[in-house]
DNA sequence: TCTTAATCGAGACGGTACGTCGTGTCTTTCC
DNA sequence: GGAAAGACACGACGTACCGTCTCGATTAAGA
């Protein structure tokens, strides 16, 4: 769940004394950390806010994250569900296809994850774990649903499907954060039709 | 009444008295707060350190942008010279033009902007500015570009000029933003020949 | 009338051309300073406010004052009648006489300029004319008075009178002071009765 | 001790879980203060001099010391022994017993406390502070020695101990304030020998 | 009459202290 | 030894004030 909290479920053949780590408070905090942070953004939110929110001491959080950008980077992604092309029923076409996914993805944390690109710059690391979970794995699983239409034989072989597969969520993305437009049904529409089935299905140029 | 003396009640726009705001200590200011966060980033930076930078008072700073945000939005991106179609010269081709592209815009000063994506997502009207500025020149030039194709009979009639000419920006920023990829000659030549061209140049599909 | 502002009167056969300092200022200033101050206190009190409330430029402040203590010592003590033993109407006795001070004194100035005792220690020559005029003044009168006394046979010669003058003051400032008493006819009497004759008429020790 | 550090000596039979404020950090600072401002005085110090020669946070400071004017009153008078009379030894004179005090009192501190009248002014409470500790104690302790001496029957009855008492501090603290004298031994002979013993022992008026 | 120089109100300016607040660590008490 | 509470060091933020400087307008004196 977390990629910096302790793992848990490691064979500890030997378990040290004490009182052991109460599981329940990772998805406490990280909880409020996601409420927090999606309602009032990365920076109005300070680490005693989630603490108290999690009805926890803030120590325990810093036992768990080793820094508030650790924490909104789980926070923000961790319960997003890692979707795979398996999730997405077929429809039989790539259009149909494609236009199931925002029914299957929560919209409001990536924004709330805009935040933490500037903070995650500094912590490659970090940035790293953001990257993997924002776009990789939206992008992979429409490259899937490409291939899924290869096989059909919608889509023709020889295309650049990882570059077709970026730009759907690139140019939705960038709309959001440039132009502050809102996501809605005609702007994935006219990306879906105006680029990435074009790309996809048609003629070579 | 003379002839010569000038007539004070001619459309003065009134100016108050006082001594006036020394407009080069904007350009002063705005220069070091530029300098400093391009090569620390933003949070990096403190305005002590950019008043002093500057030499001047932190007072004369919070005099002209309300907040650190806010001298930063303009930092990022007042020096960036509006580049439009006119600056691009006709090569002849689509292609041509849009490569000539990276060397008109300097790049370093886009990557300090991406942290403030976070931060001026509570100041919609700093958002607003940042977007302008960033996103729109940019895609502007680029619809500027496909025009001029279409004039040429490049590029058919009855394309989405906005989408296609926004999509090339989005997909590098993805790139770079969640994947951590850098911009370099073949990303940019393998969203040209893979995107932009195909969709501006190629059969409808 | 002002221990700072440039003397106006000093002999000066070549003036130089210019506008000459309107003389009509120095009393707005000083009054506004005064009235602020003696409302709000010293430190609540800004040379702005000042400047404003006097309907004046803060530059023609500083022309006449090097500082705001300056100007708050002036405010303070600039328009404290200076009263002699002359003013005193001789009503027969020491007691008589000594009785008459309080209704020729106003002492909401004396209490602001309590505030000045703090600011004007590193300047010792502004805390010279504070003296002067708060302390030395009242003695003085004092002085005149059991000097009066000791003419009319009150008195008997060989007593400190410089001392005993100093007392009276002395004992009611530090009530007011640290002890936060108000000034009252009681207190007044307590002072005279219990302090000043016992040592002006009483018996030598 | 202070004024408005929490009392930690409270009663508190269900003391509430948390670090415990550092007792010998109140010490720390108030020493940091005290000796800066005796040095330096009111004006010329800073809370960050005052915490970074305490070694100290500037918020652990503010969370002891509501502000500046606070502390200072602490700083100047925490660390005075609250002189009694039971520390002055008996002489067998009342002369005698009064000579002993300055050796007993340090008197720096009280010069940079006079710093404080002015600040103090508007927060009563803390005047209080300050008017409590500064005078109250010093009036207190000689009207012990005139009780001690009026056993011994050197002081007649009928005499108003307070005021008598009070008389010695306000001349000299009025010397010093009004007519910038120093403290001299000569100062304070003329003090006991034409004022206070005059009053305390001499004839009824 | 024209030039020169000082004053005026307004307010920008450099410097600096204030008091607040956020981060990440450390300490205390209880479990 | 983990947990809640909260003190702690560090350091940035944005505000406010002081005393100086600049602006355009005004007002005298001298050429």
């Amino acid at each position: 769940m977390s990629s910096t909290a302790a793992d848990s479920t490691a064979a500890a053949p030997t378990r040290r004394p004490g009182r052991r780590r109460d599981a329940a408070k990772d998805a406490l905090i990280v909880d409020a950390a996601r409420q927090l942070m999606v309602e009032h953004g990365f920076d109005a939110v300070t680490m005693d806010d989630v603490a108290e929110r999690a009805g926890v001491g803030k120590a325990t959080v810093y036992r768990r994250w080793a820094s508030k950008v650790h924490l909104a980077v789980d926070a923000m992604t961790a319960a997003i569900p890692t979707l795979t092309v398996d999730d997405v029923p077929d429809t039989g076409t790539l259009r149909g296809d494609i236009m199931m996914l925002p029914g299957l993805i929560h919209r409001a944390r990536e924004d709330a994850a805009t935040d933490l690109l500037g903070p995650a710059r500094d912590h490659p690391e970090i940035a790293d774990q953001l990257h993997q979970r924002l776009a990789r794995d939206r992008v992979a699983v429409i490259r899937g649903l490409l291939e899924r239409a290869q096989v059909r034989g919608e889509v023709p072989a020889g295309r650049d499907l990882d570059m077709i597969a970026a730009v759907g969520p690139a140019v939705i993305f960038y709309a959001k954060a440039f132009s502050g437009e809102q996501f809605t049904p005609e702007l994935l529409e006219r990306v879906v039709d105006g680029v990435v089935l074009p790309l996809a299905l048609g003629q070579p140029a």
